[in-house]
DNA sequence: TTGTACGCGTTATCAC
DNA sequence: GTGATAACGCGTACAA
């Protein structure tokens, strides 16, 4: 058998039932009123046929698509798999389909994915960490005036877009201020280079220190390049070795941006038989699940990951049910200190 | 303004061109030869508007829509993504967008899911781990005569579908005799209740030791309720510890289904002081990242599930050019075993 | 090299 | 309740 044995259409049921093209619509939207015995006739003809209505059709007149876009800087990313399953399970029950695009963290990919979209008239596009470069562009706010667009994170200092943020500056400053009150005295932060988020988590880093009373030092912010995935714990690991090695007073509390940077530290606290908490407390940021599979279990910043997808997800169906209103809303999912083992 | 703002269309660039749409299209497509001069004039006026073709309707009367279904049981399981990544990352170069369906295992939101790909004229499917319920009922064989269909693992016995299949048996295989070298003489397997692939490891499990020279016995095969999350862990860990504090001879190798789970008997060997790999060798499946990020770190069969998803692309790829040709492919991915620390 | 006219499969409009 | 017929935006015979 051929695969090109083409569908039946909505022609070939009216056809077949007897009826018109129009009564077989009415028949399968259900938005006018059919008699009973003609509705039957035409149900008949349907399961006969295998009828399924072409949505591509249907769209084009219609001008929806049921279909969303999500982008994403990484799939296989522990923090945004979370999400992306997020914004899918919302998403899917309201009966959208979503295209996922990997846009690899590059600013160009990620607006060549945007306009491949549009070309393919999604409702609406979800950018998880959208490149700040596009932000500032005002690349998005044109988007975002051209349909519902919800980023997720990243830079959003007076930009007209929604956004669904996760507040990282309460997070942060509440795992400085346990480490604080565990008397701890002299805390670092564990950074990567380059990342929007790495910079907000340091300004709230600076201001702790300006208003507790301990005394700061340049050498407490540890930068590694960064990233998320394995080769950031041997980054931070190696990082790490050094710093103890070579620091006559080092930390005794340490804030990683994330969790995989945060096993790097245990793991070179391991190395130099540092006691975990005692001689040097860790806590992480995400709670993905590696924090939790390792021994001990890393106390981290939790970011609900999953929460942020549903949020953003729910936004997203509200805007394109909103029609042309221009609302703009920026939405705030907290993050809650889990304090584990270290 | 407004976000109705209509987009601009193919005859809105003819008029301004002061040329048939027919012409604008071939400007478009390159495909016939357009006068230098008259295609300078489109371009002009395609910049000029914005102008960029509706995919939906050039999908429609084409009957391609270069998009593909992607099917997973679950979208944040760390084997899993990285197939996702290997598909959409061969499959974007292709020019072609992914719908990413969750099933979460479930066979009717797997057939569900399809439906509704089918409706949207995807060019093709792939489904990664497809539920054995809907292999047997000869499910996949029809859609298989239907569209290009492509399944990643799972049930393959005389189903005529194409298949990409990771090679468990040999990795299986040459993880046990690994065991065996080592002189480990009592070497156990750990498993979940029901998934296809466990089965079949222990097909292999029970095989190798009619073949060896070693002494079997029932209680070496472990279960517990399987799965591949965090919870895995735990469960496997508990499950370990009761094993070793009841058993007499208990088992001085263990073979585990995925990595999860080794890391719950490596966490068991740690809180039981049982020193590994030199009273208890593990290796676990899958070489996830969580097998790279323990202490010690763990040896594992490594599946290369990017690999495998970019496998299936291509095959997909090749399906849809090939047009109506009804060639019927199963492809083996080669595992390879990764020795770490245990 | 260019244009006319039809078709893709559906929904919307209007008349009966 | 029902049915012609015009849209939706594009590609492509066929004609010129």
């Amino acid at each position: 058998m051929s695969k090109s044995n083409k569908r039946s259409t909505i022609s070939d049921v009216a056809k077949l039932a007897g009826v018109s093209i129009t009564t077989v619509s009415r028949v399968i939207n259900d938005n006018y009123p059919v008699n009973v015995v003609t509705k039957k006739k035409v149900n008949t003809a349907i399961e006969q046929l295998g009828f399924r209505p072409n949505l591509l059709a249907r769209s084009l007149i219609q001008d929806k698509t049921q279909t969303i876009g999500v982008l994403t800087p990484s799939i296989e990313n522990l923090f945004f798999s979370e999400v992306i399953k997020g914004i899918d399970t919302y998403v899917n029950d309201k009966d959208y389909r979503s295209f996922l695009c990997n846009t690899k963290g590059n600013p160009e990919t990620e607006r060549a994915m945007i306009d491949s979209l549009l070309n393919r008239s999604v409702d609406g596009i979800v950018v998880i960490d959208p490149r700040t470069q596009n932000i500032k562009s005002g690349y998005y706010e044109g988007i975002s005036k051209r349909l519902p667009l919800v980023l997720i994170n990243g830079f959003d200092q007076g930009i007209m877009c929604n956004f669904v943020l996760n507040d990282d500056m309460t997070g942060t400053l509440e795992a400085l201020r346990h480490f604080e009150e565990q008397g701890k005295k002299r805390i670092g932060l564990l950074r990567g280079f380059t990342s929007h988020s790495y910079d907000l988590k340091e300004k709230v880093f600076r201001d702790f220190y300006r208003m507790a009373n301990l005394a700061f030092d340049e050498s407490y912010i540890i930068h590694i390049p960064g990233g998320n995935s394995l080769e950031t714990v041997n980054q931070a690991k190696e990082k790490m070795i050094q710093y103890f090695r070579e620091e006559e007073n080092p930390c005794d509390a340490i804030l990683c941006c994330n969790d995989f940077m945060a096993v790097g530290v245990l793991n070179a606290a391991r190395a130099l038989n540092i006691q975990v908490p005692k001689q040097l407390s860790i806590i992480g940021f995400d709670n993905t699940l590696v924090s939790q599979i390792t021994e001990p279990a890393l106390s981290t910043v939790d970011h609900h990951m999953s929460e942020l997808g549903i949020t953003a997800a729910t936004r997203m169906v509200e805007l394109i049910n909103e029609g042309n209103n221009e609302t703009i809303r920026k939405i705030s999912v907290m993050t809650n200190l889990i304090l584990r083992d270290t």
